[in-house]
DNA sequence: CTGTTAGCGCGTTCAT
DNA sequence: ATGAACGCGCTAACAG
């Protein structure tokens, strides 16, 4: 900044408030310190900034990925936040010490971050509860029990699963199985888990159906699993997955030689991205990922600009999509 | 750090020694001052170290990941890089801004990192002649046609080629086809591309095989192509994927009633997080993309440590995994 | 082995 | 509308 005073002959004061603004500078001298920027192609240093500011300008995700495991729908969230994050001007910290309430506030405390973004959120969270209580901003991709003052971004699970079922119903489905993801995390409070069988119990309560709820993990395991169920439960004619569920399942149709969807029927709650990769074309309920984490960032920078605003909540619906010309009705299985 | 000092009747710079190890403190003044690091809960300030060290202890990553492209392997590659850069105590930084060379320079410039890693590197690539060119310190996962000096991981898309080509002619196929990718990038010059077709060729070439390539784009768009290829070529009766081109493939099979590997046979040079979510289970290449990630991040760091090492330049191969128990030969199509 | 002190680059108050 | 000067939290050179 001196090299760009001097050489636009005003003092570094000066130059700082012809960037910042907050401070009028007559045009004149302003377009003198421009063409300096420009010739000696000044960048701010933003530790100094943040040093004298207290603001990083960047924000904290923290991202639940390892080798073995793949949620692809999270690595669509970190692409929505990245992007956004990159336009609203803010620099982004990724970092994999996911659930771990003290390591969450870290970049806070280190002034490497103005606020973090979480993401498998559960229903009562150690880490929530921590920034809460020390009043750091954040948001969640996700939601607790109790939201009050919290700032979020989540799916509609159970609307989700609700509305899968009703399209089975109507294609002529009585007996639904529901492939819930089982949760990484301890215990059964993954709110996605329990907010789809909620959806579930609620539809089929309503429909007077026959269902029932199969826990999924990792594709490996589970594949006997939902075989053995398949084989035992031959009057259950359609199933709704969620997140990478399906793999196991078609795996294991495939292998019973039943055919999708003329022997049995999916609906696959997924991004659409994924879907797009998925053979044979499944119907899906298209979760609206890249834009829940470009939500997600917003709402944090947001609040980040403006503390005192009451903070974002938003829910966001899935969409029907039917991705196969043939729509057979519901039959008994072969 | 004052506070710490203070409490622990010594002076600052003590403290600061004391933290860095870069001058002998007593053990007993060390252990007074841990203890009030721990009454107090202090962390060091890192704008602050950054702007008085001139190291952030950040890396840069541009992440080539948009709305409508999923291209998993690259999300992998996040994961491992990620996984890698927190247990080496940095911290990584995300970008979108990926083929912007003076994008590229920009965390480096404005002191929020001390290096970078790029993905998606073209064989003549400005991103890294302009980060060649003003001496800054990177990471390529992948690589350019000119290596000279340059830090970089990849996978060995030839060898993988030429592999899956043996693999193939070994079951009695003599009519091959290589499904690859259609570079995002502009002109023809994209190395995994190039190097699968070198590959492909020059193995058709020592087996006497007739073969065939076809660029796939994204999944809507190559599905046509793919199944009007299928189509007018039935002497072909296996396939090479690449990254996520098997989708189109799978879903001309499965409109052509055909059935894999019973009627076609594929091998699919993939990660392993992904051939797990394929149905049917493929033949596969296994591309190690999570330690590819680990180990550009690795590189990168070590050559921050010490930056008079020969750069790491390393290429990993793929093994072949058979993942249907059934392995029938090579025979017509019906 | 320990203490004192001068900046790192920037933002901002105070004086002009 | 402009300039001079101080300090953010930390490192390291200098002095003991």
């Amino acid at each position: 900044m001196v090299d760009i005073a001097k050489r636009s002959g005003v003092a570094l004061s000066t130059v700082s408030y012809a960037l910042s603004g907050k401070r009028p500078v007559s045009a004149e001298t302003r377009e003198r310190i421009q063409q300096a920027i420009q010739e000696l192609d000044y960048q701010p240093h933003a530790p100094a900034r943040a040093l004298k500011s207290r603001t990083s300008r960047a924000i904290g995700l923290f991202f639940p990925a390892t080798r073995d495991t793949l949620e692809i729908e999270t690595h669509i969230f970190l692409a929505g936040i990245a992007e956004a994050t990159s336009e609203l001007d803010y620099s982004l910290l990724v970092s994999t010490a996911t659930h771990d309430p003290a390591g969450i506030v870290r970049p806070l405390e280190t002034g490497r971050a103005d606020g973090v973004i979480l993401m498998e959120v559960r229903l009562a969270d150690d880490r929530v509860e921590r920034l809460r209580a020390e009043g750091r901003p954040f948001s969640l991709i996700g939601r607790c029990s109790n939201n009050e003052g919290v700032a979020y971004v989540d799916f509609d699970f159970e609307d989700a699963v609700k509305t899968a079922v009703h399209h089975l119903y109507d294609l002529g489905h009585r007996h639904i199985a529901l492939l819930n993801r089982a949760p990484l995390l301890a215990g059964a409070d993954y709110g996605p888990t329990v907010r789809s069988l909620a959806g579930f119990e609620a539809a089929l309560d309503e429909l007077s159906l026959h269902g029932q709820q199969l826990v999924c993990g990792a594709s490996g395991e589970s594949y006997i699993e939902v075989l053995r169920f398949l084989e035992r439960t031959p009057e259950c004619t359609a199933a709704i997955t969620l997140s990478v569920t399906h793999a196991p399942l078609l795996t294991a149709l495939n292998d019973l030689g039943l055919r999708v969807p003329e022997d049995f029927t999916i609906v696959a709650i997924i991004a659409s991205q994924v879907a797009d990769l998925v053979t044979p074309p499944l119907t899906t309920i298209e979760m609206p990922a890249f834009e829940l984490g470009r939500l997600g960032a917003e709402i944090l920078i947001r609040k980040l600009a403006a503390d005192d605003l009451p903070p974002s909540q938003v829910v966001l619906r899935g969409t029907l999509q039917v991705r196969s010309s043939r729509h057979p009705p519901a039959r008994r299985r072969p």
